[in-house]
DNA sequence: GCAAAAATGGAATATTTATTCCAAATCACG
DNA sequence: CGTGATTTGGAATAAATATTCCATTTTTGC
């Protein structure tokens, strides 16, 4: 009798995201050129569907044949098939995102058209590098002191103050009680911070004193002090209970703020979840 | 003596962007079946990173053998060389922006790094679909009749809120002259709009009565009003000099605004640059 | 409507790329 | 240390893919 040739252990993964999931099941337990290809893997993924099996194996400094083997450990025929996964998944947004913003840009340097064109590209990087650089834990801790506030006080001026006018708007919407120092008419409220509060503080470069000051009376108050700033080393870190980091593309000396609202509005959302 | 063999009458493009224009430029003037192949490539370039000649051919319904010569005309030596522009452009600075996506999302419905992660999805989308359906003749024309203005006067309340608070923001810092209509303490400032001026309304649906009403009285009086909104059949484009749009991807209940600050900061920097 | 030039489609070929296989190296276990 | 099982690397092969070439068709200019 023949042997039954490929009874296949496990069936290839469908999506994406049952790739990743399946690279994540198997990855511990794995001898160390497999467990090569799946490390850079789970970093490079993205590049599967446009390198050859030499290039992944260059990259993951294995020799072709690991990544072969690696291909059908995860279930997989071959290279062809799990390149076909990607492949398949790479549709750019809108068909001819690329092409209209080729074009804009060539509208001439300073035109509006061109303008524009930029700060749409500096929102998506802005965007695509707060998903890869998101502090899930810190986050996750930001909305449960939040949650658990009486009152949440919203702080944060010049280009920060967009952003907390548009916190304070979502929250009123879901009815959580905040408040809005907006510093309008040089009038401190302080005071206004009781026990069980918490503030949440916005300062990007160049840092906001009043900003930063504020936290800092809070701490010092014994208040709990979540921070969204642009770098661990901000100022205002050293004041915060968490910090909350989003790196922001700047084009020319103006922020797209994109990236920063995506998290406050993430934050605000949550917190109004969980306290219902 | 041997002919030299290719003496390269043009030579292929080495960016994306030069690709673009090489395109534009080669389009017009090209016989039936290679037209096709250009018509075809500007709408979907960012395929080509993922693409056979074969499935290419095929979307461009010519053989093969057509977008070879395609190729060649684009100064590229065959299909092989136009493809590897597209796979190196495909680099994402940092590790994959896809890959992380994909683990927020997994990390549970609801929570807070998923919230997140839909909602850098949808800001993303939004900006995508802004470049795809940008007014260039409507931008430019209200960056003229803006940069024309006396005072600039800003207004936008509930959502639309924090973009004018950010527009202000940017005018200030470009010394335009502009004022911010925030009906704080309900006070009516209509009166503050003065011949030479021109009012910059923005608002979203559900719109905000104020700011029609504001539009409406400045039309009134003859002065130019341009409208930020959602859709051109807005309440607020009857009463506009001219209109602009911005299609912005909601999330449940909660917009990213992240085209509408693009087109925003765009406009605001285009104004202050033309005043100079 | 004719001849010359240009464009086209498909079949033949060259090249690249994936995949398999097995001898050698490494590891796990007694 | 020795032996059996597992893993590894590279060379050999198979498959897919790009590229060229040329006979045929279509267009252009007169």
């Amino acid at each position: 009798m023949d042997d039954i040739p490929t009874p296949p252990a496990v069936s290839a993964p469908l999506t994406v995201d049952e790739f990743y999931a399946r690279l994540a099941d198997v990855t511990p337990g794995l001898p160390r050129r497999l467990r090569q290809c799946a490390e850079y893997l789970t970093a490079n993924a993205g590049r599967v569907a446009v390198s050859t099996v030499a290039e992944l194996a260059a990259g993951a400094d294995v020799p072709p044949s690991a990544v072969m083997r690696f291909c059908q450990i995860l279930g997989f025929r071959g290279f062809s098939e799990m390149q076909k996964l990607f492949r398949d998944a790479y549709a750019p947004g809108l068909p001819d995102y690329a092409t209209r913003l080729a074009n804009l840009k060539q509208s001439g340097t300073g035109s509006p058209a061109a303008l524009l064109a930029e700060f749409i590209e500096a929102g998506r990087l802005s965007l695509e590098s707060l998903a890869n650089s998101v502090d899930e834990a810190a986050l996750s801790q930001s909305v449960e002191i939040l949650a658990a506030a009486e009152t949440i006080h919203l702080i944060g001026l010049r280009r920060a103050f967009p952003v907390v006018a548009y916190l304070a708007h979502v929250f009123e919407k879901m009815a959580v009680p905040a408040m809005l120092h907006d510093g309008a008419g040089r009038l401190d409220h302080r005071f206004a911070l009781r026990p069980g509060d918490v503030l949440l503080a916005i300062t990007f470069a160049p840092y906001s004193e009043e900003t930063i000051a504020l936290a800092q009376d809070a701490r010092a108050r014994g208040l709990p002090v979540i921070a969204l700033t642009d770098t661990p080393a901000s100022p205002i870190a050293r004041h915060a209970t968490t910090t909350l980091t989003v790196p922001e593309v700047d084009f020319g000396a103006f922020r797209s703020l994109s990236a920063t609202i995506a998290m406050a509005i993430a934050l605000a959302v949550a917190v109004g979840s969980l306290r219902r």
